[in-house]
DNA sequence: TTGTACGCGTTATCAC
DNA sequence: GTGATAACGCGTACAA
């Protein structure tokens, strides 16, 4: 792959590299006939200024790292959806990283990222990590990081997040005002925030309802598909009226699971995260969800990155910013 | 962010900055002693080589770029997810980066990866893309390029797809010996490549059981859900007694469509690229699928241009990798 | 065995 | 108005 250079046109023109920058530039004080030969030249070459040198020389990479732990995963290819297009709209590329849900390889990663020289660095946190001062030492060394959906309170960096509370808040509401009263909480593993979020969420509304918490009616895990069958079971003894599944894959896994087993519940299962409309229509007509902005989160995070790798002041105090969630609730389509 | 250089050892231990480097690239001759030192002290520093100053000297990036219609895909973020693991472990970053479907966008986006000095390019053509002109000029620069899935025969290049003549193939044979007769075929944009393999299968298949192929049977377009809607409506009317959607988002809209005016024929739809196995049980328990190989599809992608990047000998004159799919038949669980 | 000098592509600074 | 030079971080031929 050959380029042409700065130094190729400074040749063919016969002039210094230092007067081809200018020119192209457009720096001050240039004889205006140079300056159209040489914006001429390089634009019949095709000329395009070598980023790579740029970033040597500037000391940036106009890259930004994203680290999610998978990128098959509609939540997160939203966000990175989002993301791409602030970041491509402000000069930014975007690399992605991810971490496989382990603590060692997002350690691996971050490390690459910043090796990359990665201006700065967009991170949900794998479920393997539990403990973040190998982030907060990159922090010290005034790397700017933003950290959304799963973010961590040991680390004092802005954050971006859905209104995980007030979703769960709502549609536990709304179970509770559709007369339910044993809720099931399918949910992730305990330590995420994410998942405390909507447990608490969840509690809130059960008390503000005057109804009791029962932990047997919660379940954390990232269940795969048969595990969450066995889960179903076990719940389906403690007869409860409802199920809550705080995610998309435990949803579907939990809807698959009472589908199989015949159980008849009207409006069963609320979520939060199911980003495709079309198919939860299909699954459960008269489902209720709670819509994520994956897309409005992947946008606001990278903006505020951004403004942080820039200088810019930030939205000041508010380091945690939290996007309202949707509550989309569908009208039973059988009589 | 601060960083630490092979200046900053050089100094620190009193030493060149040349036997730094060459310490640390455990280079010829170098007194172990000295060795020992600077990397105990690189170590400690936690000091890594600057990529940017690498790629400047050896003119690569060890970065690989993916320009894709969209990320937010299951196909798409599969695939990457293939391509991923393999960039990584043979020492490439990924750069994505979104046509969005529209012809402009891709010359752009190619041009920034150009730009961005990308080692090669791996691309899965926009729906609006029908002249790769652009594409062969870079090619006659030497830039390496592989294509996936959507593909040109007007570009002289590796490529990568799934075996969509013999998905649709068996697809449409297992309809036929199911006792279908007049099937639909539901596909996209009559110009990829995608739909007219799959279209071909399809044919071969009719005319191989001898069944007539009538064009009114085929829609393309990348419908929309609303769409969706009143195309089904229409094919109705011709009294087809299958459904063959060949894509994700169009089978489920199809079907979505067809549970709402109460169509029941037990196994209406087969489809090709739906990934997700739970929701398609959960959709259509009878439905045969054709699974999508879209990790490999990503996997062997990079391997192939990572090859070409390096000069390796390329798997010789097969240019045109098909990897096969699978026919998914669920068995019916009502009955 | 180690140090010096140069080049990768670019721009800022200083001279002319 | 334009040219020469240094610098960004690194590796390497060449000199010592």
């Amino acid at each position: 792959m050959d380029t042409i250079t700065i130094k190729d046109i400074a040749r063919a023109l016969n002039i210094s590299t230092s007067t081809v920058s200018r020119a192209l530039r457009d720096s001050y004080e240039i004889n205006p006939e140079t300056k159209r030969l040489v914006t001429e030249y390089a634009e019949r070459l095709n000329y395009r200024p070598n980023p790579i040198a740029l970033s040597l020389k500037e000391n940036r990479s106009r890259v930004i790292g994203v680290i999610v732990p998978q990128i098959a995963n509609n939540f997160f290819s939203q966000v990175i959806n989002g993301i791409e297009a602030i970041a491509y709209n402000r000069g930014y590329h975007v690399i992605i990283f991810q971490s496989h849900e382990s603590y060692e390889r997002e350690m691996l990663t971050v490390q690459q990222a910043v090796a990359r020289r990665a201006d700065g660095l967009l991170i949900s946190l794998a479920s393997g990590t539990h403990d973040v001062t190998y982030l907060r030492a990159l922090q010290e060394k005034k790397l700017p990081i933003v950290l959304f959906d799963r973010i961590s309170k040991d680390l004092d960096t802005l954050s971006v997040t859905a209104d995980n509370f007030g979703g769960a808040f709502a549609a536990t509401e709304h179970l509770i005002k559709a007369g339910r009263q044993r809720i099931v909480h399918l949910t992730m593993p305990a330590h995420i925030s994410v998942t405390q979020e909507r447990l608490a969420g969840y509690r809130a509304a059960l008390e503000q309802y005057g109804l009791v918490y029962d932990e047997n009616l919660v379940r954390y895990g990232q269940f795969g598909p048969d595990e969450v069958e066995s889960i179903v079971d076990e719940l389906l003894k403690l007869s409860p009226d409802a199920f809550f599944a705080a995610g998309d894959r435990l949803a579907i896994g939990c809807l698959s699971a009472l589908k199989k087993r015949n159980v008849a519940i009207p409006e069963t299962v609320s979520l939060i995260g199911f980003t495709n409309i079309t198919v939860a229509d299909l699954l459960a007509p008269a489902m209720t969800t709670v819509e994520q902005p994956s897309l409005e989160i992947g946008q606001l995070a990278a903006e505020q990155l951004i403004n942080l790798i820039e200088g810019k002041k930030t939205t000041a105090p508010p380091t945690s910013l939290k996007i309202p969630t949707q509550l989309i609730v569908r009208a039973s389509s059988q009589s």
